[in-house]
DNA sequence: TTTTATACTCCATAATTATGGAATATAGTC
DNA sequence: GACTATATTCCATAATTATGGAGTATAAAA
């Protein structure tokens, strides 16, 4: 005999029916993945807002992340990511082959070309920049570690979802495609989806002025046993050196990329 | 009237005295406190045992972060800190200004002297590699981003720790000075302790071949407004190169560290 | 072959805790 | 000067959930 919710608080009873608790571990996860996701510290009256969750829940569960140094509290009492996650992701990174073998391989790069190198990674619908080996020249990359863009603002972002089925990859892009700071990324769906399969293949994805004025981007993937790319690695050039010197660096990242797969494939 | 625990369950009633519960969240630091100081994957049954809490809790709790990929499992079915972890790091990492200055200076220097360069802070009784640029030579350092020590197996461990009062010094050392691989670290706490003020006061602080074989460290401080040692900057090189070129290295790395400091004071 | 450790699941329940609600104070803004 | 949004604390309690305990099945030891 199932009770609906009419038959609960319907007739003459106060509706004391309470919604259904988040457990500690959900509220705080929503905590920090808002935080994460604005970029700023935020309030714990703020927070509780954003989460949809009541102040009486917020309050306590903030001070005890605090407390916990899963939040740091700045000094106008808002609170941000604390140094305890990045222990834990410090960690994870260690452990990932795939970070130690292309950080290596970034740095040799950067040092053959004499330019910026970025190891870049997919997380959702986002691409991140994994670790960054700056280049000899005083132009200042706006990405630096840790930084995330929709996937349709750069090459590698392309490179990274070549390999999922065309629906998947429509989708992502429906989804997520938005108009980068120049106004010059590409934006449809459609395009962006055969776009990235096309580059996947060619192993090489090539970008200019879409995310940054003047900056262009050579970019190659790195793909595990079954083709799918796990991450890419990418020369970040002012514009005008793509003229110059193209071939050359898109050699440079081909191969850069070929070995990072090469010693993947052997330890792994 | 407050009641003992004897009088609870002493005379007749079946002892039901049930103890107290560990909140989730807690569960949840403990298993991956654990994994990150073991440094390896590990079993729901293993981490059962390891956080001394019952089997039923464990599995249910693993299962649930494994979902909201806090944590990965590995073929074996074991877990491992997962890619969430990761993405919290990154943007704690990324609104560090300390990082994002002293990661700049690290890659200038790195390219002047043409050796390994890392960034380091402390986490507790421990020393921390933040971020490192590879040198030109082809020797491998063993540590790698994410790497944890010790503080007194290190140049830049005794220097993290140079502005604390005595008293605390002695302590951190006591608990947690431990013998390094070569057998060559110094582990008399109070020895530690007085070295650790004494360098910071230097600026600079040399180690020869105590964490790792032939390996040498030249680091030097970055401080703050109080004088406190954020973290350090630091060239690792072959052991020979040290008797060498000792004052031209140790020239760069103050500077580097001054520069550090500069720009840290003009922003913040 | 018997034990013991590992590996995992399920249930009932006591114990915790997320929540609603109420109270308080300050600062914009209408 | 009334009103609304921000900011925070405290309490009682219903709802969840961590736990104990019991059960099952391998795989090492002994």
């Amino acid at each position: 005999m199932t009770v609906t919710e009419a038959e609960i608080d319907g007739d003459d009873g106060p509706p004391k029916r309470r919604a259904s608790r988040v457990s500690g571990i959900d509220r705080m996860l929503q905590i920090l993945d808002h935080l994460q996701q604005t970029g700023t510290p935020a309030t714990s009256y703020e927070l509780a807002k954003a989460c949809a969750a009541p102040l009486s829940t917020v309050y306590v569960i903030v001070d005890d992340m605090v407390e916990k140094r899963l939040l740091d509290r700045t000094a106008s009492g808002a609170v941000w990511l604390g140094p305890r996650l990045y222990r834990y992701g410090l960690s994870y990174a260690r452990n990932l082959d795939f970070l130690t073998v292309a950080g290596h391989e970034m740095n040799e790069l950067s040092r053959r070309v004499g330019e910026t190198v970025q190891i870049c990674g997919r997380d959702g619908d986002h691409m991140v920049v994994l670790a960054m080996a700056e280049g000899i020249g005083h132009f200042q990359v706006t990405s630096r570690v840790g930084t995330r863009v929709p996937l349709n603002w750069t090459a590698s972002g392309r490179l990274l979802v070549g390999h999922l089925p065309a629906d998947e990859r429509l989708a992502i892009f429906r989804r997520s495609a938005s108009a980068s700071p120049t106004g010059c990324a590409e934006t449809d769906p459609a395009v962006l989806a055969a776009s990235a399969e096309r580059c996947l293949a060619d192993g090489l994805s090539i970008q200019s002025g879409e995310s940054d004025y003047s900056v262009a981007c050579i970019a190659a993937p790195v793909r595990d046993d079954a083709g799918a790319c796990i991450g890419t690695i990418s020369i970040v050039v002012p514009e005008f050196k793509v003229s110059q010197s193209e071939p050359d660096l898109v050699t440079a990242v081909r191969d850069a990329a070929a070995r990072i797969e090469d010693r993947l494939g052997r330890s792994g």
